[in-house]
DNA sequence: GGATAAGTAAACAGTG
DNA sequence: ACACTGTTTACTTATC
Protein backbone atom coordinates (compact mmCIF):
# COMPACT_ATOMS: atom_id res chain seq x y z
CA UNK A 1 0.00 0.00 0.00
CA UNK A 2 2.51 2.39 0.77
CA UNK A 3 4.18 1.94 -2.37
CA UNK A 4 1.18 2.34 -4.22
CA UNK A 5 0.29 5.72 -2.88
CA UNK A 6 3.66 6.61 -3.78
CA UNK A 7 4.20 8.79 -6.67
CA UNK A 8 6.85 7.39 -8.47
CA UNK A 9 5.16 3.92 -7.24
CA UNK A 10 8.96 2.99 -5.55
CA UNK A 11 9.73 3.69 -1.92
CA UNK A 12 13.07 3.09 -0.03
CA UNK A 13 12.35 0.99 2.89
CA UNK A 14 12.33 4.12 5.32
CA UNK A 15 9.49 5.79 3.21
CA UNK A 16 7.52 2.53 4.20
CA UNK A 17 8.29 3.32 7.72
CA UNK A 18 6.95 6.29 7.49
CA UNK A 19 3.72 5.71 5.67
CA UNK A 20 2.99 3.29 8.08
CA UNK A 21 3.49 5.48 10.96
CA UNK A 22 1.29 7.98 9.78
CA UNK A 23 -1.16 5.93 8.58
CA UNK A 24 -1.15 3.56 11.59
CA UNK A 25 -0.49 5.59 14.66
CA UNK A 26 -0.53 2.18 16.63
CA UNK A 27 3.10 1.67 15.11
CA UNK A 28 4.24 4.81 16.78
CA UNK A 29 4.63 3.54 19.91
CA UNK A 30 5.24 -0.19 19.17
CA UNK A 31 8.66 -1.76 19.51
CA UNK A 32 10.94 -1.69 16.66
CA UNK A 33 10.35 -5.28 15.45
CA UNK A 34 7.52 -4.21 12.81
CA UNK A 35 10.79 -2.35 10.68
CA UNK A 36 12.31 -5.69 10.52
CA UNK A 37 9.21 -7.42 9.62
CA UNK A 38 8.96 -5.10 6.88
CA UNK A 39 12.41 -5.54 5.39
CA UNK A 40 11.90 -9.31 5.77
CA UNK A 41 8.95 -9.11 4.23
CA UNK A 42 10.05 -7.32 1.04
CA UNK A 43 13.50 -9.60 0.48
CA UNK A 44 11.13 -12.39 0.93
CA UNK A 45 7.82 -12.10 -0.95
CA UNK A 46 8.33 -12.51 -4.80
CA UNK A 47 5.77 -9.82 -4.86
CA UNK A 48 8.17 -6.87 -3.92
CA UNK A 49 11.41 -5.50 -6.43
CA UNK A 50 14.68 -3.99 -5.17
CA UNK A 51 15.47 -1.00 -7.60
CA UNK A 52 19.05 -0.30 -7.69
CA UNK A 53 19.24 3.53 -6.88
CA UNK A 54 21.35 5.39 -9.43
CA UNK A 55 25.05 6.52 -8.06
CA UNK A 56 24.47 9.54 -8.96
CA UNK A 57 22.03 9.94 -6.00
CA UNK A 58 23.37 10.52 -3.37
CA UNK A 59 20.27 10.77 -0.85
CA UNK A 60 20.03 8.09 1.60
CA UNK A 61 21.14 4.76 1.08
CA UNK A 62 19.66 1.61 0.31
CA UNK A 63 17.25 0.59 -2.58
CA UNK A 64 13.84 1.80 -3.69
CA UNK A 65 11.19 -0.99 -3.86
CA UNK A 66 8.53 -1.07 -5.93
CA UNK A 67 5.67 -3.95 -6.51
CA UNK A 68 5.86 -6.55 -9.47
CA UNK A 69 3.06 -5.89 -12.02
CA UNK A 70 2.70 -9.80 -11.84
CA UNK A 71 2.28 -10.03 -8.23
CA UNK A 72 -0.46 -6.77 -7.56
CA UNK A 73 -3.13 -8.63 -8.50
CA UNK A 74 -2.16 -11.39 -6.16
CA UNK A 75 -1.87 -8.13 -3.46
CA UNK A 76 -5.01 -6.72 -4.15
CA UNK A 77 -6.67 -10.18 -3.27
CA UNK A 78 -4.81 -9.86 -0.07
CA UNK A 79 -6.66 -6.78 0.23
CA UNK A 80 -10.05 -8.26 -0.60
CA UNK A 81 -9.75 -11.13 1.50
CA UNK A 82 -8.87 -9.24 5.00
CA UNK A 83 -11.37 -7.22 4.19
CA UNK A 84 -9.69 -4.07 5.93
CA UNK A 85 -7.85 -1.18 4.26
CA UNK A 86 -6.46 1.64 6.06
CA UNK A 87 -5.18 4.57 3.78
CA UNK A 88 -2.88 7.74 4.65
CA UNK A 89 -3.17 10.77 5.64
CA UNK A 90 -2.38 12.65 2.29
CA UNK A 91 -5.63 10.69 0.94
CA UNK A 92 -7.27 12.68 3.66
CA UNK A 93 -5.66 15.49 3.34
CA UNK A 94 -6.05 15.62 -0.32
CA UNK A 95 -9.87 14.96 0.39
CA UNK A 96 -11.67 18.80 0.05
CA UNK A 97 -14.63 17.71 1.96
CA UNK A 98 -12.25 16.90 4.76
CA UNK A 99 -9.92 20.16 4.80
CA UNK A 100 -13.22 21.83 5.07
CA UNK A 101 -14.13 19.81 7.92
CA UNK A 102 -10.35 20.77 9.21
CA UNK A 103 -11.06 23.83 8.76
CA UNK A 104 -13.90 23.89 11.16
CA UNK A 105 -11.20 21.78 13.73
CA UNK A 106 -12.33 18.50 12.78
CA UNK A 107 -9.34 16.23 13.88
CA UNK A 108 -8.85 13.08 11.95
CA UNK A 109 -8.87 9.43 13.09
CA UNK A 110 -7.52 8.11 9.51
CA UNK A 111 -8.92 4.85 9.20
CA UNK A 112 -10.47 3.22 6.44
CA UNK A 113 -12.14 0.30 5.31
CA UNK A 114 -12.71 -0.88 2.30
CA UNK A 115 -15.96 -2.45 0.93
CA UNK A 116 -17.18 -1.96 -2.50
CA UNK A 117 -16.43 0.56 -5.30
CA UNK A 118 -18.61 3.97 -6.59
CA UNK A 119 -18.26 7.31 -6.52
CA UNK A 120 -18.48 9.33 -2.48
CA UNK A 121 -20.32 11.15 -0.12
CA UNK A 122 -20.50 11.27 3.22
CA UNK A 123 -22.50 9.77 6.04
CA UNK A 124 -22.40 10.41 9.73
CA UNK A 125 -21.66 7.28 11.97
CA UNK A 126 -21.68 7.82 15.45
CA UNK A 127 -22.88 10.50 17.52
CA UNK A 128 -24.33 10.12 21.30
CA UNK A 129 -26.53 13.44 20.96
CA UNK A 130 -26.90 15.85 17.30
CA UNK A 131 -24.40 18.68 18.11
CA UNK A 132 -24.98 22.16 18.84
CA UNK A 133 -24.76 23.89 15.41
CA UNK A 134 -23.08 27.43 15.83
CA UNK A 135 -21.58 30.00 13.71
CA UNK A 136 -18.32 28.69 14.76
CA UNK A 137 -20.17 24.64 14.46
CA UNK A 138 -21.56 24.78 10.94
CA UNK A 139 -23.06 21.58 9.96
CA UNK A 140 -21.74 19.57 7.39
CA UNK A 141 -25.13 18.94 6.22
CA UNK A 142 -28.94 20.11 6.90
CA UNK A 143 -29.57 16.26 7.48
CA UNK A 144 -30.03 15.36 10.83
CA UNK A 145 -27.33 12.59 11.89
CA UNK A 146 -28.33 9.18 12.16
CA UNK A 147 -26.11 7.34 15.26
CA UNK A 148 -24.64 4.22 15.10
CA UNK A 149 -26.37 2.24 17.42
CA UNK A 150 -27.59 -1.66 17.43
CA UNK A 151 -30.63 -0.41 15.44
CA UNK A 152 -30.69 -1.64 12.20
CA UNK A 153 -33.67 0.25 11.12
CA UNK A 154 -32.16 3.84 12.08
CA UNK A 155 -28.45 2.75 9.91
CA UNK A 156 -30.99 2.11 7.01
CA UNK A 157 -32.14 5.54 7.07
CA UNK A 158 -28.60 7.04 7.26
CA UNK A 159 -28.72 10.31 5.16
CA UNK A 160 -26.13 11.16 2.61
CA UNK A 161 -24.24 14.88 3.23
CA UNK A 162 -23.48 16.79 -0.12
CA UNK A 163 -19.83 15.90 -1.35
CA UNK A 164 -19.92 13.76 -4.25
CA UNK A 165 -18.14 15.35 -7.42
CA UNK A 166 -14.92 16.33 -5.62
CA UNK A 167 -14.42 12.78 -3.70
CA UNK A 168 -15.52 10.96 -7.02
CA UNK A 169 -12.80 12.90 -8.92
CA UNK A 170 -10.12 12.25 -6.03
CA UNK A 171 -11.48 8.35 -6.16
CA UNK A 172 -10.02 7.94 -9.84
CA UNK A 173 -6.52 9.01 -8.41
CA UNK A 174 -6.54 6.18 -5.85
CA UNK A 175 -3.69 3.82 -6.93
CA UNK A 176 -6.18 0.59 -6.21
CA UNK A 177 -9.18 1.89 -6.75
CA UNK A 178 -9.47 -0.85 -9.99
CA UNK A 179 -9.32 -3.15 -7.08
CA UNK A 180 -12.75 -3.27 -6.30
CA UNK A 181 -12.45 -1.53 -3.03
CA UNK A 182 -13.26 1.97 -2.48
CA UNK A 183 -11.96 3.57 1.11
CA UNK A 184 -14.36 4.54 3.94
CA UNK A 185 -12.70 7.34 6.13
CA UNK A 186 -13.18 8.36 9.48
CA UNK A 187 -13.03 11.33 11.04
CA UNK A 188 -13.40 12.95 14.43
CA UNK A 189 -15.78 16.46 14.29
CA UNK A 190 -16.53 17.45 18.02
CA UNK A 191 -18.41 14.03 19.36
CA UNK A 192 -19.40 12.95 16.19
CA UNK A 193 -17.58 10.23 13.95
CA UNK A 194 -18.00 10.39 10.14
CA UNK A 195 -17.68 8.33 7.40
CA UNK A 196 -17.11 8.96 3.74
CA UNK A 197 -18.00 6.27 1.47
CA UNK A 198 -19.70 5.83 -1.84
CA UNK A 199 -22.57 7.38 -2.63
CA UNK A 200 -24.97 4.39 -3.99
CA UNK A 201 -22.82 2.05 -1.58
CA UNK A 202 -26.15 -0.23 0.18
CA UNK A 203 -24.89 -1.11 3.31
CA UNK A 204 -26.09 -4.52 4.08
CA UNK A 205 -26.89 -5.46 8.22
CA UNK A 206 -24.01 -7.29 8.15
CA UNK A 207 -21.47 -4.47 6.78
CA UNK A 208 -22.90 -1.77 9.25
CA UNK A 209 -22.42 -4.39 12.12
CA UNK A 210 -18.59 -4.72 11.13
CA UNK A 211 -18.46 -0.48 10.94
CA UNK A 212 -19.54 -0.37 14.14
CA UNK A 213 -17.42 -2.83 15.68
CA UNK A 214 -13.89 -0.98 14.18
CA UNK A 215 -15.66 2.13 15.39
CA UNK A 216 -16.08 0.58 18.61
CA UNK A 217 -12.53 -0.94 18.23
CA UNK A 218 -11.15 2.38 17.41
CA UNK A 219 -12.36 4.14 20.92
CA UNK A 220 -10.85 0.85 22.81
CA UNK A 221 -7.93 1.26 21.53
CA UNK A 222 -7.87 5.11 22.39
CA UNK A 223 -8.29 4.32 25.67
CA UNK A 224 -6.07 2.04 26.33
CA UNK A 225 -3.43 4.48 24.62
CA UNK A 226 -4.86 6.76 27.17
CA UNK A 227 -4.55 4.30 29.85
CA UNK A 228 -0.87 3.47 29.06
CA UNK A 229 -0.04 7.23 28.77
CA UNK A 230 0.14 7.86 25.43
CA UNK A 231 -1.50 10.13 23.49
CA UNK A 232 -2.72 9.34 19.76
C1' DG B 1 -3.80 -33.15 12.64
C1' DG B 2 -0.90 -31.74 8.81
C1' DA B 3 0.44 -28.28 5.33
C1' DT B 4 0.97 -23.74 4.34
C1' DA B 5 1.30 -18.83 5.01
C1' DA B 6 2.21 -15.06 7.86
C1' DG B 7 4.44 -12.80 11.66
C1' DT B 8 8.37 -12.21 14.67
C1' DA B 9 13.07 -12.43 16.44
C1' DA B 10 17.71 -12.76 15.70
C1' DA B 11 22.18 -12.96 13.47
C1' DC B 12 25.10 -11.29 10.12
C1' DA B 13 27.23 -8.83 6.20
C1' DG B 14 27.27 -4.79 3.37
C1' DT B 15 26.92 0.18 2.92
C1' DG B 16 26.87 5.29 3.67
C1' DA C 1 32.19 3.53 14.84
C1' DC C 2 27.64 3.74 14.07
C1' DA C 3 23.14 3.31 12.12
C1' DC C 4 20.68 1.62 8.47
C1' DT C 5 19.70 -1.83 4.91
C1' DG C 6 19.13 -6.39 3.04
C1' DT C 7 19.29 -11.41 3.53
C1' DT C 8 18.70 -15.57 5.79
C1' DT C 9 17.33 -18.89 9.30
C1' DA C 10 14.48 -20.43 12.96
C1' DC C 11 10.53 -20.38 15.53
C1' DT C 12 5.60 -19.41 16.67
C1' DT C 13 0.96 -18.58 15.40
C1' DA C 14 -2.99 -18.54 12.39
C1' DT C 15 -5.51 -20.35 8.61
C1' DC C 16 -7.11 -23.75 5.40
Amino acid sequence: MAIDYSPDKRLPVKGIYEWILNSFPYYRAAPGGWRNSVRHNLSLSKSFRRIHRDKNQSVGKGSLWCVCPEYRPALLEVLRKTQYYHSTNSNLLNNPALLEGADYGVSMVCDTVAISDSLSQTLLLSSPSPPALTSDNPPLSSNPPCPLTPDHEELVNMEAVEYEEEVGEEMEKDPLSDSGYIEFHYYQYHQYQYLVLPGDTELDLETVEILQLDAEAQEAAGSLLDLAGGGH
